[in-house]
Formats: C-alpha cells, structure tokens, sequence
DNA sequence: GATTATTGAATATGATCATATTATTAAATT
DNA sequence: AATTTAATAATATGATCATATTCAATAATC
C-alpha cells in the first residue's frame, strides 16, 4: 500500500521556517527589534508555537536575545564575519567536495537551471530572487552530501549573513555579482570533487570579501 | 555553558541549561526518549518554557524531533561521528589559538587548577566530575577567544557527544584517559599560541579516537 | 537645564485548559 | 498463531489568560 505523506507538520516548524526563509532572504534588517506578537501575525501561529520558533532561531544565531527581554535581529559586525567566513570556508568546501562524489545528473541539471535563475535575478536587479536562488543552488548540493550536522552548521552562518544581505548588494547593486557557478557546473559535470570544493571555495570568498568591504567602509 | 549570569533569568533558559548540562555530562543516554512533562518535572518549570527550551535543544542537535511528536536524545552513529570530527578539527583548535592569545594569567591558573580535578576524577573514576571538568578546562580556553559564533559551534558539537561519553567511558574505563592538558598549560605559559593550538587539537584527537573505536567495535 | 521619579502602554512570561495525535493494550477476526 | 481492529492512556499541541517586566513619555525635583 502506498503510504501517503501527509505533511501537516506543526506550527512552530511552519512558523520558524517561514520565519527563517524571510530572515535568510532579506526580509529583516539588521537590529530590527521582533516581537512575539510580530511573529503570530506573521505567521498566523499561536503564541507558544511562536515562541518556540523564536527559540529555535535564536539558538541558530539568527535571532538574538537582547537579556532585557527584547529581541533583534542581530548586527553583523567586523568580527564577527571573520568568525563566520572561517567557519564557512571551513565546512561549506567539505560539503561541496562531498556532495560533488554522490550528486546525481538530475539534480546537476537542476543545479544548472537555479544558476540560469541566479543570472536572471541578478540581471534584472532582483536581490529577493537572487538570494533565494543562490540559496538553493548551494544547498541543493550541500544536501547531496547527506551530512547533516555540517550542513546544519552551514544554514546557521547563512543565517547569520542573510539580513545584511540586500544592504551590501544595494550598496554596490547586483551588477558586481560576479557569476562564479559556471566553474561548479563544470566540476560537477566532470565529476571532479576537488575542483568542485574549490569553486564554491571561490565563490564563498567573493562574496564574503564584498560584504567585508562594506562592512570595513561603514567601520568607524 | 556560561550564560551571562542575570538577576533572574526566564524559565526557560533555566530550564535549558538545566538540561543541556545534563545531556553534556551523562545524564541522559543515546536514543533516551524524552517528553515535555519529564522536562516539567526535571526542571520544575512550566509546560511552555519547557517546550522552548527542548525546540532550542533541538536546533543545537543536543535533542532529535522524530517526526512523529516524539522526542529522544539523538544516537551517535559513526558517520556522524565524522562529521562531529571534522568539524571540531577545524573550529576548536582555532579557538584555542586565540584564546591562547587573549587569556589572562588568572584564567590559566584557572585552567591548571580545572586540569587537576581533571586528573583526580580520572584517578578516582568519577567519570561525571571528569566530563565537566574537562569541559570546563576547554571553554575557559575558548571563551577567551571571545569568538562567540565558533564558541556556540562548539558547544553545539560537544552536545552531540556528550550523551555517548559515559559508555565509552564505561568501556574503556577512565584508566585509559591520558591526561594531554598539561601540554596545554605549558603552551599557554609560554604564550605560544600555535602550540595551545596544537596540543587542543591532539586532545581533541585522542578523545574522538576513542568513541570512533567504540563505535566501530559496535557496529554491525 | 539636567537629572530623577512616576505613570501607563506595550510586551514577555508562565500557567491552565481543551483538543488532536499517537502509542499501547486488549479484543476480534482470519 | 498471526494479523487486524477497536478502545484506552499518554502525550503533544495550540489557544487563552493573568501576571510581571520593561520601555517611553511625562512630571517633579535638584
């Protein structure tokens, strides 16, 4: 018999995930203060289901627990993208070496068609599309590893530089997103995981190097 | 960990804490399962901080969600124990060689005197006293890095094991545990950072060897 | 004028309850 | 005997409410 998947999963995964998604998209500035109340209204969740989201967040970095009983989404500072790039070139290259090794061609293809996604959005200047896109062309693969806790590891630093997102591409517009996916397709199509590692290496690293410069502009 | 210690803090950080030292030390085993009213009653909160602090425990994977409403302390399978590896390999021997950089002479008599209750519970088999001791030991180094973000990585990755720790433990006996802190103390004297880092990362090596022998002593 | 109290609004917190879901046990059917 | 079905108990879930805390704006004091 053909079980069925019925996928009502509770409220408080419905509400961290949506949550979540407008967090890793830009949908929240940094400092931003949340509420509770915010969250039910945004979600349509109660308030326990919703305080269990915000816990699950804030323990995940993405939100952040003022002590005085308010809560922000958090600032990005200097440091603290120095620890974050660390940990990313750390963990994401890994991911991407092992995800090269046991990815299928369907899900290559599919890859393939979120970069054309990735190029639109940044062709037609739409941070939103681009970020969502490039979301899933990296975690798409990083799933492809069947390494969880290191890819739980990896939302969590994506987490942390989702809100500052849109303000550093606005800063320096979508035009100087560099397209650095070509050399992933490739390497995966060769099925080369070294060269697969170091592309998303390199990809990383543009990217984190454009969030760097804002960030060091806007130092006092 | 240390939760910056205020007046009175909620419920259900409290409640968190409370649980989160538990499953660090060995209270609880591989594949236990847990229910909100035991939470309730191990920490005397109420049900909703309750459930936020088991939601936070879930996303720092120090409790697994099941799908079906049920909740357990996750087992260590070896290809998580991998991924735990990995990880800690790239994040901890970091912190320690900023920590090495930061600490303070106070912190490091500090650390001896943590290293001692580390040898004493080693000697005298308490097993419970050498797991927090020994955590002690390392998040003092860490938590002199004032690197928050890899500091929770950390955290994160010790929860992971902790429950496992005791059989391993019980397996090996706590004879076996060679004492590679004192290697540590002398780098940090020294001030030389590069060889805190070093010896952290050869702790950490043996350690993870051990549960890694257990493991594949058990697999099937 | 600057600092300190005070008040009220907004919000978080924690408890309680009704409902829904699941697991477990016993009974019934094949 | 093995499997299925039904009934019960245990538990999670989500809503509501009373209370406690904090912030912001105003008034009072120095």
């Amino acid at each position: 018999m053909v079980e069925q998947v019925k996928e009502k999963l509770p409220e408080h995964q419905a509400a961290y995930q949506k949550i979540r998604d407008q967090i890793l998209f830009g949908d929240y500035s940094p400092g931003q203060p949340i509420t509770i109340s915010g969250v039910v209204e945004q979600t349509g969740a109660g308030v326990t289901p919703a305080r269990e989201a915000i816990r699950r967040l804030c323990a995940e970095g993405a939100l952040e627990m003022l002590g005085n009983r308010r809560l922000q989404v958090p600032q990005l500072t200097l440091s603290k993208l120095e620890e974050i790039k660390f940990a990313r070139l750390a963990i994401e290259p890994e991911l991407a070496r092992v995800g090269a090794l046991k990815i299928s061609e369907k899900q290559i293809d599919m890859m393939e068609s979120l970069d054309g996604k990735v190029n639109k959005a940044i062709a037609t200047g739409d941070i939103k599309k681009y970020l969502s896109a490039n979301f899933e062309f990296h975690f798409l693969l990083y799933q492809a590893a069947e390494l969880n806790v290191l890819k739980e590891i990896a939302l969590s630093l994506w987490q942390r530089i989702g809100p500052s997102l849109p303000i550093v591409c606005g800063r320096f517009g979508t035009s100087n997103l560099l397209d650095q996916h070509s050399e992933t397709i490739k390497a995966l199509r060769a099925g080369d995981a070294e060269a697969t590692s170091v592309a998303i290496r390199e990809d990383l690293c543009q990217g984190l190097c454009l969030i760097e410069q804002y960030l060091l502009a806007h130092a006092k």
